[in-house]
DNA sequence: TCTGAGAAGATC
DNA sequence: ATCTTCTCAGAG
């Protein structure tokens, strides 16, 4: 008899670290999936190592009685070493269980298997990738796909990346400078040398039109995608085909970081600034961070591209005499054929006001001159793309009688007005009402939108521009299944003159005939208390903007037009040249000299309770606890503070900010003060419904 | 006294 | 997380 450490699906706080001790007749190796009984329960664990002594309830009799592997799934083979150091990496990191993170990176259905299941489910595998096989052969036959020829500066960053040993590197590339064509090529090199490619995306919505193109280059190859879009079968099928090292290419999502893949050879971020990176619940993992530690640690190059990189990651990638030198820094300033990257004309609205009367600005959601714009594209069969960040017709109603507004009664925020159902939606609880007749609080029927979202701009742009085809895609457009799809096709079949869309069309979506964005209300941003706010403004406008003029032969007559209120404001002046450099270089100054990340790292602990004062005293006593920790002097302990929306679906939220200046100083003192947490969260005084630690949060 | 919701405790 | 045991209020 031998004793295994086996890890299962415990959440940290249950004082139990997640690895538990159990007996088997024989040895396993580290990474052997098992079933094994917890509680009343037969749950499924990974081998995490051998324990030292053979049992030491024969030893002493203190000692609990260790229960016995009910199963091992040989037919799997067991985890990689590298995958396991990932796990044990990214627990440590952020401080959960090893057993969590590795058991949550698992397609539930694998969980739920016994190893008769397992093997019938493999055999099917197996017949569906022969299959697959044929038809890849067939296709290989045909002939190898065109490869476009490379530009100069693709040609020049591929030498690079070619060059020494491997390592992580920025790929900071216009949008439209072909960065996916590098990516390719990368992925052809490493699938040449018998390796996988893993690709991450922020959103499953990117992932059918990148599956496409790299199937339509490698038409030989196993190409499967991971995120949480498919069918729980699916998902098992495709983490199948990795883990076994039969899929070549693997295409997903954040949790795709996690991917087994034996032969890993690649590792590929696109849109690395993306925030969809950061999970944000359970094991508050960062998948861009994550990939780049995955990398250097099974020594593999890890490739991050954005058009606007993450200052993390532009610090990172900077001269190492400033703090960077971590990431290689590749650079493809020009865009494919040539083409220029549109104008940008950012229209003053108080200059608007004073020429055509406040009155004409409110009535008119464009200034006269963009309407004029737009109106050009439309005789010239050319498209525009209107962005706003607001779903729904508008954010709130009010009463103009008694001042009456639709308040969440769950939440501290508005509900929106959705006319097309006629209802009041709180966007954050979910909570969804008839629009009443008169107002609830005095009974006049006279109530109004105020301020407007997609749906009303929808309206007022069908009224505005007679004859045009106006369209709109946002979350409540494409609720059902493949309607984005469809939507998007029928944008690029020319059915749509003028599209309205919050951020998720900025995103990636190629639109040939489209050489007008307008962002009509973008300056909200500029005055958040998130820091990371003028950032996020800067990557949204950009990528919007790289959606006009993709075709060359339009890029001339391309523009971005930008309505505000502050048009001397840095980021726009930035944003106007293009210039992100500029933009990164004077954020980068203004974190330096606040002393905020990447200059310092941050952990953020949240708290949710039945009362602000229940959520704010735990975050106190937290406060106080972590002071009296060794090494308390070298972090800074901000005052607890409700969150930004402190109150959802009747939870108050709040939460404590926690900053040092090196990662290892804050990384010492979580790891001290979360088993004192856990002892504050099951003491009456201190009790709060959930407490969670998020390390490196990027929304405070 | 009985019953059931919710808290507390354990899981190798 | 999930399952069991405990505990205390309110019904019988």
């Amino acid at each position: 008899m031998c004793r295994l450490r086996v890890l299962v699906d415990l959440p940290r706080h249950s004082r139990l670290d997640a690895v538990l001790d159990y007996l088997a007749p024989e040895p396993w190796p580290a990474g052997t999936l098992v079933r094994v009984p917890l509680g009343k329960r037969e749950v499924c664990g990974i081998v995490w190592g051998m324990a030292e002594t053979p049992d030491p309830a024969e030893a002493d009799g203190e000692a609990p009685v260790l229960r016995s592997v009910v199963q091992v799934l040989t037919d799997l083979p067991p985890f990689t070493h590298g995958w396991l150091r990932l796990v044990a990496f990214a627990a440590s990191y952020y401080q959960r269980s090893p057993g969590e993170v590795a058991l949550s990176a698992l397609p539930p259905d694998l969980r739920d298997l016994d190893a008769v299941q397992l093997a019938r489910r493999l055999k099917r595998l197996d017949k569906a990738l022969a299959t697959a096989a044929k038809v890849a052969n067939a296709a290989a036959q045909a002939g190898t796909p065109e490869r476009p020829a490379l530009s100069p500066e693709q040609q020049q960053v591929l030498d690079v990346l070619a060059d020494g040993p491997p390592q992580p590197s920025l790929l900071f590339g216009a949008t439209g400078s072909g960065k996916t064509e590098v990516y390719l090529r990368e992925a052809e090199r490493v699938l040449a040398a018998g390796r996988q490619a893993l690709v991450l995306v922020p959103e499953i919505n990117l992932t059918p039109q990148l599956e496409a193109r790299f199937a339509e280059r490698f038409p030989a190859r196993c190409i499967v995608s991971l995120h949480s879009g498919l069918t729980p079968a699916q998902r098992l099928q495709h983490w199948l085909s990795a883990h076994l090292g039969r899929a070549d290419l693997v295409l997903g999502t954040r949790m795709a970081v996690f991917a087994s893949l034996p032969r890993l050879g690649l590792i590929v971020v696109d849109e690395e600034h993306d925030p969809s990176y950061k999970q944000q619940e359970g094991a508050r993992y960062s998948a861009r961070d994550l990939a780049v530690w995955r990398g250097r640690h099974e020594q593999v190059p890890v490739l991050l591209g954005s058009a606007t990189p993450s200052l993390e990651s532009w610090y990172n990638a900077g001269p190492a005499e400033a703090g960077g030198g971590r990431y290689r820094r590749l650079v493809m300033p020009s865009r494919i054929g040539g083409g220029a990257l549109p104008a940008v004309r950012v229209v003053d609205l108080a200059r608007i006001a004073a020429q055509f009367g406040k009155q004409a600005l409110r009535a008119h959601p464009l200034a006269p001159p963009l309407l004029d714009a737009l109106r050009e594209r439309l005789d010239r069969g050319e498209q525009s793309l209107v962005l706003l960040n607001r779903r729904g017709y508008a954010p709130v109603l009010h009463c103009t009688n008694c001042g009456w507004k639709s308040a969440c009664p769950h939440c501290s925020a508005w509900r929106v007005f959705h006319k097309l159902d006629r209802t009041l939606r709180c966007h954050h609880c979910g909570i969804t009402e008839r629009v009443p007749r008169a107002c609830p609080d005095c009974g006049d029927p006279d109530i109004q939108p105020m301020g407007r979202g997609t749906e009303r701009l929808e309206e007022q742009l069908a009224d505005l521009l007679p004859g045009a085809r106006v369209g709109r895609i946002d979350a409540d457009s494409t609720r059902a299944k493949g309607s984005l799809a469809e939507q998007l096709a029928s944008v690029h079949a020319g059915e749509v003159d003028v599209l309205v869309g919050t951020q998720m069309v900025a995103k990636g979506h190629d639109f040939r005939r489209m050489t007008l964005v307008a962002a009509v209300q973008a300056d909200a941003a500029l005055f958040s208390s998130d820091f990371r706010a003028p950032e996020r403004l800067f990557s949204l406008l950009m990528q919007a903007g790289g959606r006009a003029g993709r075709d060359a032969a339009l890029a001339g007559r391309s523009e971005v037009w930008i309505q505000t209120w502050h048009p001397e404001h840095a980021l726009y002046a930035a944003l106007r040249r293009h210039d992100y450099e500029a933009f990164a270089a004077s954020q980068l100054a203004e974190r330096e000299s606040a002393g905020m990340p990447p200059f310092s790292f941050q952990a953020l602990l949240r708290a949710d309770a039945r009362t602000p004062e229940a959520a704010l005293a735990f975050l106190d006593a937290a406060a106080l606890q972590a002071q009296a920790l060794p090494g308390a002097q070298e972090v800074l302990i901000y005052p607890p503070v409700p969150a930004p929306i402190h109150r959802i679906a009747d939870v108050e939220r709040a939460q404590m900010l926690v900053e040092a200046s090196g990662r290892v100083t804050l990384h010492r003192l979580l790891a001290q003060w979360l088993p004192a947490l856990q002892g504050l969260s099951s003491e009456p005084a201190t009790r709060v419904l959930r407490w969670a630690l998020d390390v490196d949060p990027i929304s405070i």
